[in-house]
This record gives structure tokens, C-alpha cells and sequence, in this order.
DNA sequence: AATCGCCCACTGGTAGGACCAATCGTGCAT
DNA sequence: ATGCACGATTGGTCCTACCAGTGGGCGATT
């Protein structure tokens, strides 16, 4: 054993010292590692020990591996720390349908809340954010629509005036939006009759909430989500 | 080899078998996994390639191992959902009313969702509850009859086949139950009238989820939450 | 000489063995 | 009944061997 590397936590050990030298730039991004045989030897490790390091620094995507080419850096370190269930996500399509299903019965009871008891300032605002995101569709605005869109969402989530629908929605639409801005998995409006027809979604969505009429903010809400859904799952890996 | 696992990519099968497993509640958080040499042979691969699965698991935080003692389950994707809100509701009571109001959305989205998917063996399973219950609520045995409640409830989350009903249920209800049992503020069934009613209650969600009627249980079920609601709201401050 | 194609060294991926070290239940001795 | 020692079990590490893509270099062809 060339370094004085001790018995506890070797596979830990070696995962560090990748990690600073991915960390201080003598790793850059797109680089190769080292063969897994020479890490092995310069460590004084077997090559089983640094194999597990690597794999544990490939589930969370810091480097990625090619079989007979080599181990290569990502550039991972800038889009963040992904949580545990957005690798999820996207190992298991079907969980894809559960969350959606789920936020069918989620966002659904979010809008009858909503239609229910928001408040004056609140359905402005919602009609705000309507109108807004007609204009980020008339301006071919992508980006802008997306956006508007999520923030829509979240307004109707704090209408509904209850801590568990918000908390929830923040967490388990973040992170489908999550899983959708990684792997590019789009439901993407690319189209304008999507875009349009999911406008008028919203529009029929938010005046049935601001009309004060929980039934029909509901079913709007999830006649919508089954549109998203329809456009979401034909596609899949 | 035993399973038909091709050569393409067994450490990635292997994790997504256990992903699954985690998934699917069949591996709940706290629990152990097999052992790497077993689960080396019931996949018919090789202790290394359940290691370096496994390695991966815990670079996510999903699992845990201990030298000489096994790998454990964490409650990482409960936590990843739920985290702030333990603390929440004991400090601030008034979120009961909130997590009341959604459990009625989501257990009754669950029975829902149950009626329509459950399996024979999971009619099975929630009958023969339901006359453990029965037979619990005979022999005056709160605690079996609150454990066995709480087995009904769960069983039949796990009948509704969706992820994400599965782990909100055990997250969120679990979390309420905790307070619940800790703060003492019981809602139950002192008297013979309550159980006796929630026992109805709850054979009349059974019976609708075996006979595959989805709209039946999801009223019932929300019925039982709203008889629970009243309950529980009247008293405590 | 330029190009194409094959071959082999090198890479990660998997297998299966052996041994070490921590853990935990069991049964014996007190 | 209590406490201690032992051993079976488990994860941690090492080793060797072999399989399977990758890619570059070398030779044959044009």
C-alpha cells in the first residue's frame, strides 16, 4: 500500500479524492479518469474498492462511464444536486404516471379549495398571471409561458389556503419539473394548437375559480392535467 | 444463471430491482435488506455487482449499510416530501384541520384508486383485516384494533397501485398518527358507539373496494374521514 | 502515397473465490 | 437472573480471471 490510506471507509476515501480533484480542476469536465487498474495501484486499493467509489459517484452523476473507452467527467457541477427521486423518476417511467395521476387528484382538489375560499387579492392575482400568460403566448414566448405557467399553479396552490396542498405541490410538481428540465423530456407546446388549447385550459381553470365554483374549478383543472398527461406519456423511454 | 438478467447494464437491473422494491413497499423504510450474497444469488449475478448496485443506492442516501449488520432502508423518500412538517404540526395544531382535510382527498383518491386495481390476493388481505378488526373490536382490544386499523389502511394503499399514494399515505398518515399517540389527543373510541360506527365505516369502504366499485369506496371512504373529523375537532384545542 | 480495414492492446463489466472485521444472537457459566 | 464468551452472519476488502466494447496502430489494398 503505497498511501497511508487506513482500513475504515476505504471505497469512502478514494470517492473524496476524486472528489477534490474533480473540485480543485485537475479533473476538468470532460476529462478521463485514470484506468480503474492504475487508480487501484496508485492508491494502494483494490480495484473492486475504487470501482464501488466510481459507481457511487456515477449515481450521482459526477462522472459517467463508458465500456472500453474509460470514465469521463461531467459537467454535472453546475446543474445541482438532483434529489433522490428524480433519478427515480427517470429510471421508472411508471412512476411517471403515478405522479401524474396523483397530481390529477392533487391540483384537482387544489382548485376546488381555491374557487372556494381565495380571497380578493388572490383571484386578482390569478387573473394577473392569466393574462400574462396570454401575453407570453402571443409573444411566442417559451420561456416566459413556462414560467407563468408554473407560477399560475402555485398561486391557485396558496388559494386553496391549505398547508398541505401547498407544501405538496411545491414539492412533488418541482420535482417533475425537475425531471422534465434535466432529462429534456418535454411535454413541450412546440405546437400551437397545444399552447392554445392549453390557454383556454387555464382560462376556464382560473374564471371558474375567481366565479367561486369548486365543482368546475376541479374538473377544468383536471380535464387539463389529462390533456398534460396525454401529451406526456405517449412518448417515454 | 437463474434469471433471465441479460449482459447489458446487471448493475443498473440490480438497482432497479431494489429501486423497485423500495418503491413498491415491499422493502418499507427501517427494513433490511437481504443479504448481498443472497441477493447475489437470487439475481444470479455476482456479490460485486449487488455491492456496486447497492454502493449506488447509498450515494443516493436510499439505503444504508452497517459492517456485520446489513443494509438498511432509510426514510429518505418519506423525508424528501414530509421533512419540515413533523415539527410543523406539533407546534402549530391548526395544520391538523389541513392534513385532516387532505388525507379526506387523498384516502379517498386511494379507495378510489384501490377498488379499481386491487389484486385477489389484496381483496383477500383487506378482508381478512377487516375481521381482524371485527374480531378485535369484540374482544375490547383497542390497541389490536388501532394496529389493525392502521394495517386496513395501509394494505389498502398499497392495493391502489400508485407510488405516490403509497408514500404519502405512510409519510403523511403515519406522521399524524405519531402526533396523535404522543400528544394523546385520541379521538377514540371511548365509546361503543363510535367504534361500532367506524367498524361499519369501514366494512362498507372494504365492500366497496372487493366489489370493484370505485366511486362507492372513494364516498365512503371520505364519509369515514369526515366521521373521523367530527371527532376529533370537537375536542382539543 | 493515401486509404481502408482488420487486429490487438486497453478499457470497463462481471464472475467467483478468499479473508478480515464488526455485529448480534445464543448458550454457557456465574 | 445476569453477564460474558463464542460463533454464525454480515458487510468490507482483496485477488484473479475472463468477457465485451473501444479505439488506435499497422498492414494490405488501391
Amino acid at each position: 500500500m503505497a498511501t497511508g490510506m487506513q482500513g475504515r471507509g476505504r471505497v469512502e476515501a478514494v470517492m473524496r479524492r476524486l472528489e477534490t480533484a474533480l473540485l480543485d480542476g485537475s479533473l476538468p469536465a470532460g476529462a478521463q479518469l485514470p484506468a480503474e487498474r492504475l487508480l487501484a495501484e496508485q492508491y494502494g486499493v483494490a480495484r473492486n474498492t475504487v470501482r464501488e467509489a466510481i459507481q457511487r459517484l456515477a449515481a450521482r452523476g459526477l462522472v459517467r462511464s463508458r465500456r472500453g473507452a474509460g470514465v469521463f467527467v461531467t459537467d454535472q457541477l453546475r446543474t445541482g444536486i438532483a434529489s433522490p427521486w428524480s433519478q427515480l423518476v427517470a429510471d421508472h417511467p411508471a412512476l411517471r404516471d403515478d405522479i401524474l395521476e396523483f397530481r390529477r387528484v392533487l391540483e384537482g382538489a387544489t382548485a376546488y379549495f381555491a374557487a372556494q375560499r381565495a380571497n380578493a387579492d388572490e383571484r386578482a392575482h390569478i387573473m394577473a398571471l392569466l393574462t400574462e400568460l396570454e401575453q407570453a403566448r402571443l409573444a411566442d414566448d417559451k420561456h416566459g409561458e413556462a414560467q407563468a405557467d408554473a407560477r399560475l399553479h402555485e398561486i391557485i396552490a396558496q388559494a386553496s389556503h391549505n398547508t398541505m396542498f401547498l407544501h405538496l405541490h411545491t414539492s412533488v410538481i418541482g420535482m417533475l419539473r425537475e425531471h422534465i428540465t434535466l432529462n429534456g423530456t418535454g411535454l413541450r407546446q412546440q405546437d400551437d394548437a397545444t399552447s392554445h388549447q392549453l390557454l383556454s385550459q387555464h382560462r376556464t381553470v382560473c374564471e371558474a375559480i375567481c366565479a367561486s365554483q369548486p365543482e368546475e374549478a376541479r374538473t377544468a383543472m383536471q380535464s387539463h392535467i389529462d390533456f398534460v398527461r396525454t401529451r406526456v406519456t405517449r412518448e417515454d423511454g
